[in-house]
DNA sequence: ATGCTGCGTTGACCTGGATCAAGGCGGGGC
DNA sequence: GCCCCGCCTTGATCCAGGTCAACGCAGCAT
């Protein structure tokens, strides 16, 4: 039996019956992967399954964020707002990463729910104190950090020296690579790619505007290196190809 | 008295006795700010000194690192060059700062020296395994890895959405407050800013050209918001002046 | 002194991507 | 059915910043 506390609430809280940890289908990719039995008896003490629609703020900037969270399904967008409007994209979260900034209460970026998304949050204090007191728990949290930050500075190359064209095909990249992860399989040739969420936010991510994108889009379409089948889905003919209109990079993500 | 390996050597190693650990003028900024006097004991049997001159590379892009290193003097970038020449900076560091990705000894960057610089460095796999059995070091390293996030993270947001204006802006502002941060002392109007760097350095770094950050730099002298001393020297007659022309952007770095 | 070399500046011009503007298209409400 | 409304695409034009080129200037070797 399901139990939303209000169906249609930001941030609705999901009151079924909580999920066993043992039986978490992300938990391999997500911050308490180390944790032993026992660990995962308290943290499920204190953590509350949350729901977000498209669209749908999880955390403000500057808010004092009640909780930190794992990203149990869909996807998620972390971005920064300029007074003047501009948005720049810095991360987006697919299933197993965390929510919120650890040790900090107030995030510097907003986390909003680019897709339909399901949350696994952990009260903040406790997760805090929980961290501090379980090695195993603080040693994931250090290896996601140093993987993340690495992506970052990958992500800041194509920011500052990829032209559109390759950052539409990094991006590509990213996207059909971040879908594979939970399966564990390499890309191949021809294979599908989900694109979760809309033009803007992409132009976002990309530091570009929709209007390049969507132009982008179009020809990449027209040089073959995509095969557009609607605006949210796409084929890869060649994965090589994407790679090399991807400005030769090495492996991003 | 003074011995170094070999006086022009690429990355020498400086022989002199070691200094003590607990002398050390950056220490509370490092890796090492939470370990006591037995553990700083322990890192000092593994610790070696080398210096840099300026240009010089520290770690290779791919190059199996054999230590993992704490700026103590000078300035260092972190960048990634592409294929076919592009460069982009991803990172400054300063003193305190870590060089080298710890529990990956491949690192996806290339550090190079671009002052006069000097290293702490630590044997790689005695550091790492310090890091796992040493939990205030490896809480430490968290942490600061946390803080570089937050960091790349606001660079990005530069990159991706700011103007060459506010670019330069936001790069005199970090290379202020960088400057100050061991004397713990805000900015103030009309202090004096060093650019550390040359000015293809900053253009790597701000995802420009060196002719766009030479019209900016003019621009910005013309319009006040600079004086300009020499090439790598200038002041700020007002530290909220050049905010304002920064973009807006709250507090980076 | 002379010339060379590396760095920085400035000018003239070009262009990739932004901006402005007009439709297209699909899904949901009535 | 029809009309919105949100999203996407496409076209026309603009302009910030890139490119190409000349030159200035300091440090250094000859």
């Amino acid at each position: 039996m399901r139990v939303l506390a209000h169906p249609a609430a930001p941030g609705a809280i999901d009151l079924r019956a909580r999920a066993h940890c043992v039986d978490c289908a992300i938990r391999q990719h997500a911050v308490c992967s180390h944790c032993d039995v026992d660990e995962l008896e308290f943290l499920s003490a204190i953590k509350t399954y949350r729901n977000y629609r498209p669209g749908e703020p999880i955390l403000a900037m500057g808010e004092r964020a009640p909780f930190l969270g794992t990203m149990l399904d869909g996807v998620a967008s972390m971005s920064r707002l300029l007074p003047d409007g501009r948005r720049q994209v810095v991360g987006l979260l697919f299933p197993g990463d965390l929510v919120g900034r650890p040790f900090s209460p107030v995030s510097p970026f907003e986390y909003v729910a680019v897709t339909e998304a399901r949350l696994c949050a952990f009260d903040r204090p406790q997760f805090e104190a929980a961290l501090r007191a379980t090695p195993s728990l603080e040693r994931r949290l250090l290896e996601m950090t140093l993987d993340e930050l690495d992506s970052a500075r990958e992500w800041m190359v194509l920011l500052g020296r990829k032209s559109a064209q390759e950052k539409m095909c990094s991006f590509f990249a990213l996207a059909a690579r971040r879908a594979l992860r939970p399966e564990k399989r390499d890309p191949i040739d021809g294979m599908l790619v989900v694109l979760p969420m809309s033009r803007e936010d992409m132009a976002d991510f990309l530091g570009l505007t929709i209007e390049t994108v969507s132009r982008q889009i179009s020809a990449l379409k027209k040089s073959g290196v995509i095969e557009l089948i609607d605006a949210r889905h796409l084929l890869i003919p060649s994965w090589s190809d994407l790679l090399d209109a991807g400005g030769g990079d090495i492996e991003l993500y």
